[in-house]
DNA sequence: GAATCGTCCGGAAACGCTTCCGGCTCGAGG
DNA sequence: CCTCGAGCCGGAAGCGTTTCCGGACGATTC
């Protein structure tokens, strides 16, 4: 017991060396006998001794730290994400310092005062933009950055092909039959900033254009992220003249909404109308839900290996896509009366 | 520009003071005169002077961090939790570590590792249950632990009161007239050890003796948490001969799921029969479910409130429970055939 | 007018590592 | 036998703060 915190001049003294050969003994450098190693991890194993990491940093100037910052937390997706990331960092021996954002005011702190200078050896951002702006201010800290989830072209980062997923979304509708086609737009109101240049949308509209279906305003609608939110679009949806046969949502959870709204309003999915979303929420096996699916927590993996290369001074790709997949579940099925074509 | 990184003696050296002395002024102790202070905060300013924390962390002897480890982080509840927790301590100026322990595997490791040892001033564990020995490994860290979410009772924490929380949902469906009440008990596989002192159980079972129902042993189920589980066990209580007019889940994920195999079966909720989760998870709302609310983000915070005085040198209350609050939604109503009494 | 007391500040010693630099030992090569 | 290089290791100088200790100085108090 109470040994209460040896340092490494004790555990030098009571292997018989000098320090530096003890540090260098555990951090397992080239430069010591075999026999020698041995012996000083024997102790410092023995008497539970762990390198002060306020001092090793201060002599070895890095943290072995990174700062994670993200939007939400109690969102499934950027959990999985943070999953996936913290355990790829964690296996390298990287530390996860969580800096949480979710307003728009806590950002633009956040990118002002830099609270984590000088705390870690790179920062990564979770799924959501960086303006200019602010991508200058992060360059301020002197340390490598990439972005996950998100689209973050400016930095090394790992995402999906929005656009893609969108058009793979849509074009299964087309497939189906459909023409007439909703999409119901989701937007962070906390960064609302960017929302026109979302593949999301884009993939939607191209979508349409390529299949020769002409553009039907009313039938998108804006709203925040979030199930209420999608059940609420669906309401309006549900109030034109002439109700959408098919809806694509921007996520799974604004699917799950629009889900809701209909069941209560008497009509059968995929019967009455189909609903399609994008992330493969479990909430999606749930409810039977068509959607594309990303791999999430791959993604998280895949910034955190962008992290390790970063701090390891090897120079990493710029940015890479991962891929996407449509994963057709009851939602989705032929409009009723098969209209025109 | 590239004012790559001012020391202390720097900024004391332009402000003309000691760096002992800029020192107390940006750590704004008593000990020194108003002008001084001022020149020197505004030196440190115009230069963006951030203190390292490694030297800083290394003569003081804190770090101002502390270790937070979580079972899941992809889950709303821990999120939440998360959430409110990371506030608290952003603003007292403490930084997050994250550790994510999600197997038992990981778990293990840590306690036996300690990884964070050194490396923090306090560590909260997250909503899962703390062995003898582990909390022993704990103790070894030297610093404080609080635990919140859960039932770590061997240390200050922040927990709501589960076997209150389960009196409410199952005397509300007493009220409502309901004897045969089936218990979809969720657990989870990682941490079994000690799911038989959970008041969630007891709770269901405390109520029921009040109100002089038997208990009927295949009305209880236990499966793994989650929604595709809670979805099994429901099929499994529709496979009775008998099956049971109302349903009590330990969650409202579990909940969830059992809504979509009684949706799938073609019964009709709450006609058919009644369903009440717990936590007031967003997907209750969503699907109109019944269920027993208890404040997330405030229970992170008020674990946070809890380290922030432990650092501090404050003693903290030994625990403290928070109040949970039935909330009637579509989900529960009297049973069909009012059967007996 | 001297003794006392605060207030404010500087010198310097930690804090616990890493790493540069130089020295020692030993075997190989000339 | 001498030299030389490779392999190991120790001394000591940082790394950038905090904080103890003591000194200077002006204001009170008797």
């Amino acid at each position: 017991m109470a040994d209460a915190h040896l340092s490494l001049a004790d555990v030098a003294r009571l292997a018989g060396v000098s320090p530096a050969t003890a540090s260098r003994a555990l951090n397992s450098r080239p430069e010591v006998a075999e026999a020698t190693r041995a012996r000083v991890l024997a102790v410092a194993r023995e008497h539970h001794y762990v390198a002060s990491p306020e001092a090793s940093g201060l002599a070895s100037r890095t943290t072995g730290r990174v700062a994670v910052v993200v939007p939400h937390l109690s969102r499934w997706f950027f959990g999985a994400l943070l999953e996936g990331l913290e355990a790829r960092l964690r296996r390298a021996g990287l530390d996860v310092l969580l800096y949480h954002v979710p307003t728009r005011r806590d950002r633009h702190d956040f990118f002002e005062r830099l609270p984590a200078r000088r705390k870690v050896d790179a920062v990564v951002v979770l799924a959501f933009p960086v303006s200019e702006h602010e991508q200058a201010r992060l360059a301020m800290m002197g340390v490598g950055i990439v972005a996950a989830g998100g689209q973050v072209a400016a930095f090394p980062h790992v995402c999906i092909d929005d656009h893609a997923a969108a058009r793979q979304a849509v074009d299964h509708l087309l497939f189906l039959g459909h023409r007439r086609i909703a999409m119901i737009e989701a937007v962070d109101p906390e960064s609302a900033e960017w929302r026109d240049g979302m593949g999301r949308t884009t993939g939607y509209h191209e979508a349409l254009a390529e299949a020769g279906v002409a553009p039907v305003p009313e039938l998108v609608v804006t709203v925040p992220w979030g199930e209420q939110h999608g059940a609420d679009a669906m309401s309006r949806l549900l109030g034109l003249r002439e109700p959408p046969t098919a809806v694509y949502a921007h996520s799974d959870e604004v699917a799950a909404g629009a889900l809701a709204t209909l069941r209560r309003a008497g009509l059968r999915v995929p019967q009455d109308v189909s609903v399609i979303g994008i992330d493969d929420h479990p909430l999606a096996a749930l409810l039977d839900l068509t959607t594309v699916a990303q791999p999430v927590r791959e993604q998280g993996e895949a910034a955190g290996q962008l992290v390790v290369d970063l701090v390891a001074g090897r120079d990493v790709p710029r940015g890479r896509a991962v891929p996407t997949r449509l994963v057709v579940r009851g939602s989705t099925a032929p409009p009723r009366a098969s209209a025109g074509a």
